[in-house]
DNA sequence: CGCGACGTTGACCTACCTCAATTGGCGTGG
DNA sequence: CCACGCCAATTGAGGTAGGTCAACGTCGCG
């Protein structure tokens, strides 16, 4: 998340050129609600969300849907499903969509070539991390009225950061049912809550775009609070992720690959 | 998480060596209830759990409160919030809790001396998010009953692993105000739960013990699967983590620290 | 112009909440 | 050894946020 800034920042200018060619050369497609991966398979690639919104999601036996978190353009995605023998939730085009794909022998090559790449993925890990905890908590102890709100504010300021003052648009590419699935809640109830927060704040969710005029009135009313985006925290936070790679390099006291 | 199996599987003698002597001498102990990181604040360590259990929560202005996850003995807790300028959530002890407690030099130190524990670390970092996201959907999707089911399904596979057959006891230090809080319920609630899980599956929680005498009635109560705690893969998941640190070390192209 | 996807509405229902009182276990001090 | 106080568990009565079901409206697109 925030790769723009964190490429642009991090990156030395041949990092930067090797990663965005890289990008450039794994371009892919996805139509609506196509899988780019699926719970239980053996996990192979992440993805840079070029245009369009990723959903992660995870399904029950008998159906039940939870969105777990929203992949925004520019975003990272699924990174720790490289770590994991098979990935423990799915991920899915929210509409058309279109990804940079970049598979292991790929990304292993790029890890290589740019140093600094490493600790800039953490930090958008670590931002992905923080980001379903709060929806955790307004999942478990925030009203429908005060969910939906939260989820506004939250794909507004991912966009376009918290506005000075007034509000603004951005895109808004969910369906009220997918709302309901990201939230816990029914698609009717959803409706519902979508025409209380017309109502009340003047906000309109429609034609794929959110409008919200008053953000300070609606972020109140979902008790908002950006801390958790830990937005302009990019580089400094990549930075201070740095910390994990420090290690000394006499290669005396490695641990060779592939042993289990 | 699992810490034990990464440190006995990963680190080199050598390695395991200074990690168990520095755990040793950042020993610390918080009585009940004590926060050991607040929201907001700037953190300034990481924490191994010795004996005890530490939750991490999160509260909103009007004192809600949810539990966003708990960490077992032997598990990491909050390398998260070594990357970020200022805690997106607290963590606190559930009963008296003691911890090795690392903070940033005493870090930088050990990740400079043992090669092998980064990965290790992101490792336990990684199967801490899958954790969070499991807890997304149940209290997005499932009822109470399901919810409770899946809590006391999750505690004692953590602690003793999916029992072949039959079931067994293991520690379970909540209340059930403290279960209410994690899963998004009130304690009336929890309490009515609790007592029906003692009608069907003669699940008794109670003294601080958890008892299951039939594990797979309880799992499917809770429709309850347990790829997301990732089982037996520590060494495996950190080996693949290592591909992260692959980066050449030329050092022609690394940006100096600290810049921002 | 007809189909499919999404949004909207109404009537009714129930899982879970709220409030409030009571019980039981346990540690502590007298 | 008992009495008190605290904390957690338990119980009951009544309320409500949100779910369920089913129909209808609307818009865009082939």
């Amino acid at each position: 998340m925030e790769l723009g800034e964190i490429v642009n920042g991090l990156l030395t200018p041949r990092e930067r050129a090797l990663w965005e060619a890289s990008l450039a050369r794994h371009m892919r497609e996805y139509p609506k609600g196509a899988d780019l991966a699926r719970e239980g398979e053996k996990p192979g690639a992440f993805w840079i969300i070029i245009s369009g919104w990723a959903q992660k999601y995870k399904q029950m036996p008998d159906g039940r849907r939870q969105i777990l978190g929203l992949v925004l353009p520019g975003e990272l995605c699924d990174l720790d499903l490289f770590t994991v023998a098979r990935a423990d939730h799915s991920t899915a085009a929210v509409r058309r969509l279109s990804v940079a794909e970049i598979g292991r022998a790929e990304a292993q090559r790029l890890f290589e070539k740019c140093p600094n790449l490493s600790p800039a993925l953490c930090w958008a890990a670590m931002l992905g991390a923080s980001v379903q905890r709060e929806w955790t908590i307004n999942i478990g102890q925030r009203n429908a009225l005060e969910r939906v709100a939260q989820l506004l504010c939250e794909i507004y300021v991912r966009q376009c950061g918290v506005p000075v003052a007034g509000g603004g648009t951005c895109d808004f590419l969910l369906t009220q049912g997918q709302m309901a699935e990201a939230m816990g809640l029914t698609q009717v109830h959803v409706n519902r809550i979508v025409q209380q927060l017309r109502l009340r704040c003047a906000v309109e969710v429609r034609n794929m775009r959110l409008e919200i005029p008053d953000f300070a009135q609606l972020a109140a009313l979902a008790s908002f609070n950006a801390t958790y985006l830990h937005l302009g925290e990019a580089r400094a936070g990549a930075d201070r992720a740095r910390m994990l790679f420090a290690a000394e390099r006499d290669g005396s006291d490695r641990r060779s690959d592939g042993a289990a």
